[in-house]
DNA sequence: TCATTATTGGCATGTTATGCCAATAATAAT
DNA sequence: ATTATTATTGGCATAACATGCCAATAATGA
C-alpha cells in the first residue's frame, strides 16, 4: 500500500531535502503549520520509512576523495542467474558508494570514489577483477561533476 | 591549499555522515570533546565549504518516483569543444539527479529519476534529445538498487 | 625555558524540542 | 441537514539544546 502524502507533506519533504537541519520551528513556518503538528508529520514520515535518514553532504575533494568512476560490470552470462553473492560483494565495498543492477549492456553500473588513480587501480586488480563471476569491466572516469546530490523531483499533484 | 582535517573533523564528518541531525551534544560526545569546541569544529567545516549541507534522504517509491535510470549521452564531435551548454542544459533538468561528464564511450552520465516508463519516455523524446549537441543517448535502467545513498570512504589516516 | 598562539571546557542565556490537552476541522452515518 | 465520530491542529509547560563569552589548558616556536 502505498503511503498517502498530502500537500503539506511533500513541503516538508521539500524542505528538508533542501536543508535536513531545519529547526522544526522554521519548518513548520515555511510549510504553514505550528511547530507542533509539524514535528508529528516529520516523526510520522521517518516511521513510515519516507524519510530515510539524514547525511550531512561532503566535498569530495576536501576529504581527498577526488576521483570518481563509473565502472561497469558485466557478468558472465552462467552467473547471472546467481548474481546475489556478486551483488552482496559490491554493496560491501566502501569504496562503491552506489550500485545498481541495470538492464543495458552492463549488468551493474557501480559508483566508484576513491583518492586517486593509483587507488582505482589497486581497487581494480585486487578487489573487483578478483570478483569470480566477472567477465567484463569499464571503467569511466568522472572528468566533470555537473551535477551531484540533487534534491529528487517531487512530484507536486 | 587542501584544509587540513584532523582526526577529530574526520570523526565529525563520519558521523555526520551517519546522522545529519545529531544534537551537537550528541556529536561531542561520540568524537570526544565538550559540546563548545564541537560545534566551532562544526561550524568551520561548514564555513569551509567541507561540509556542503544536509540533506534528507527519502525512499524514492514512497514518493513514487519508481524508476530509476543511468542515461548515457553521447556528443556530436564537432560541438565536443563547447559542451558547456549541454552542460547547463542537463544541470537543469529536475529529473536528472546526477551528471558527470566521463572519459569512457560516452560522454556524460546522468542519473535519471521518473515515476514511471511513460514519463522516461516523455522525458527522453521531449527532452534530451531534443538538445542539439546530441548524437546518441542509451538508456539503462535500473532493475534492482543494490546500494544507494552510501557515506563516502573517509581515509583514516 | 619561556613566550605566543591555538584550542579547549564550563557557564549563562536564549532558543528549540517534545509531550499533553483542549479546540477545531474533516468525515461518516442517520 | 444534523449529529456523532475521528483525525488533526494550536498552545502551553518543561526539559534539552545551541551559542557566545571567558578563563584555563595544551600545543608550538624562539
Amino acid at each position: 500500500m502505498p503511503i498517502s502524502l498530502d500537500a503539506i507533506d511533500r513541503k516538508i519533504l521539500q524542505a528538508l531535502q533542501d536543508d535536513g537541519r531545519l529547526t522544526n520551528v522554521e519548518l513548520a513556518d515555511r510549510v504553514g503549520l505550528s511547530p507542533s503538528p509539524c514535528l508529528r508529520r516529520v516523526k510520522r514520515l521517518e516511521q513510515e520509512g519516507v524519510i530515510r535518514g539524514y547525511r550531512a553532504v561532503i566535498d569530495r575533494n576536501a576529504v581527498s576523495l577526488g576521483l570518481t568512476i563509473f565502472t561497469e560490470i558485466k557478468v558472465d552470462r552462467h552467473t547471472r542467474a546467481r548474481a546475489d553473492a556478486l551483488q552482496a560483494a559490491l554493496m560491501a565495498i566502501p569504496q562503491v558508494v552506489s550500485c545498481h543492477m541495470v538492464s543495458g549492456a552492463p549488468d551493474f553500473i557501480a559508483e566508484v570514489v576513491v583518492p586517486d588513480l593509483a587507488a582505482y587501480e589497486a581497487l581494480l586488480s585486487n578487489v573487483l577483477l578478483e570478483l569470480p563471476m566477472v567477465e567484463d569491466i569499464r571503467s569511466n572516469f568522472s572528468m566533470r561533476a555537473v551535477k551531484t546530490d540533487s534534491a529528487l523531483p517531487l512530484p507536486q499533484e
